[in-house]
DNA sequence: GTCGACAGAAGTGTATACACTTTTTGGAAA
DNA sequence: TTTCCAAAAAGTGTATACACTTCTGTCGAC
């Protein structure tokens, strides 16, 4: 390990182990033993422990004291939970994205909703998850507040876990169609509609999960690859 | 040190330094050396290190590669931008305080403010800040929402902060009066008046920082420019 | 006197060592 | 075969070692 890495090395660890958690590749409940993970890496414990550490503060991660860490299973409550803030966050922010709305931002979105649905129709599922969420994520860039935006960014993770774990693969077209509904309100700055299309639209994602799925485990080094 | 610690070692460590911050004894700007802490708190740096990882990803310290970490010293405008979202979160939440609003609940604000009160009216500015800032932190916990409560929990740390470093004296007292004419609000279910109370006591409340006060930071730079 | 270079000190970043805990395993007893 | 227990293996928790970087202060060149 070339010690000038600049330390960003916890970084790219923490990413690629997001990413795997979020696209499934991870399945909740997996052990994810520090030196298997080293080993992966190709460095020592001391990174993998401090990786760890970040992904337990954002809950992708369970850390059980002296067993090890573990793939966060969220339960159907934490769900319930995270979608009620969800809902309570967005619907304000849709509030103060319209009446701050520019053309060149609706033309952002529309953009954006253009990659998911060609995501939607390849039958891309990581990309589609992923796509879908950076849909709300993209609307809090537009507001410039970088504060918001990660806060989002953090709550979408949970529930790209969450979605991941429960979703049906119908949905994802249903949401597309939703966010392209969304947009048309923004343009027309139709607050109140606005508004209750976000809110039904985050409703509806959180009435379509499958709480009753159960979820497999599986091995790090295979998902990691 | 006694391996079966448990390992909230750490924790430990984290919520000290945060109590040091947040109650400003520790000033913006100040550094934070590893080895001092280490020493300080009778473990290796292993153990401040991780602490201190947690402190950056809750803003309230910064981690500069190769050179350490200093206590934050949050701009005006990430002031402005988490006091957005704490707007956003809080109207919502305030919202659905109402609809699940009940006499016990409107009991333990009261009891909550009361306590504001007399650290108000003790002059107890730690104190002071604590409170007013965990009312909030109480109305999420009341409306069984653990992950809401975590989250505004965040954000009022970086409120803390943003607080110490800009609040007037003088604009506690009348934090506290807007307290009660929330708890009101509440009680009588009125929705819209409510909602509009809690939104304009947190632009008061930010309304009243002095972002032009110069703060004892140790960047010279900012100080003299 | 000012500037720059260099040596040492101080401090961070990563790896490794070691103590302790949990899990696994292998076999003896029932 | 099943159950139980002990010993080994594997794994986590903390401390320490060492490489590298940044800071500091001195000394010589100008």
């Amino acid at each position: 390990m070339i010690p000038a890495m600049e330390s960003s090395t916890t970084r790219f660890i923490v990413e690629a182990l997001t990413k795997a958690i979020v696209e499934h590749r991870l399945h909740p409940g997996s052990k994810l033993a520090e030196q298997k993970l080293a080993d992966h890496f190709g460095v020592s414990r001391t990174l993998v422990r401090q990786a760890l550490f970040q992904l337990a503060q954002n809950r992708l991660i369970r850390l059980e004291p002296a067993r090890g860490a573990f793939v966060a299973a969220p339960s159907a409550d934490e769900a319930r939970q995270v979608f009620a803030v969800r809902r309570m966050l967005e619907a304000e922010m849709t509030r103060a994205f319209v009446r701050k709305v520019t053309p060149a931002k609706i033309r952002a979105l529309k953009e954006h909703v253009a990659q998911e649905r060609s995501a939607v129709e390849q039958d891309d599922v990581p990309g589609r998850i992923e796509l879908l969420g950076d849909f709300h994520v993209r609307m809090a860039e537009l507001m410039d507040n970088e504060v918001l935006a990660q806060l989002l960014g953090e709550l979408i993770s949970r529930c790209a876990l969450i979605t991941l774990m429960y979703q049906t693969t119908s949905a994802a077209k249903h949401s597309n169609d939703e966010h392209v509904d969304i947009i048309k309100a923004l343009a027309a700055r139709d607050e109140p509609l606005a508004v209750r299309l976000m809110d039904e639209h985050l409703q509806h994602v959180e009435a379509n999960l499958m709480f009753d799925r159960k979820v497999p485990s599986n091995d790090i080094a295979m998902a990691l690859s």
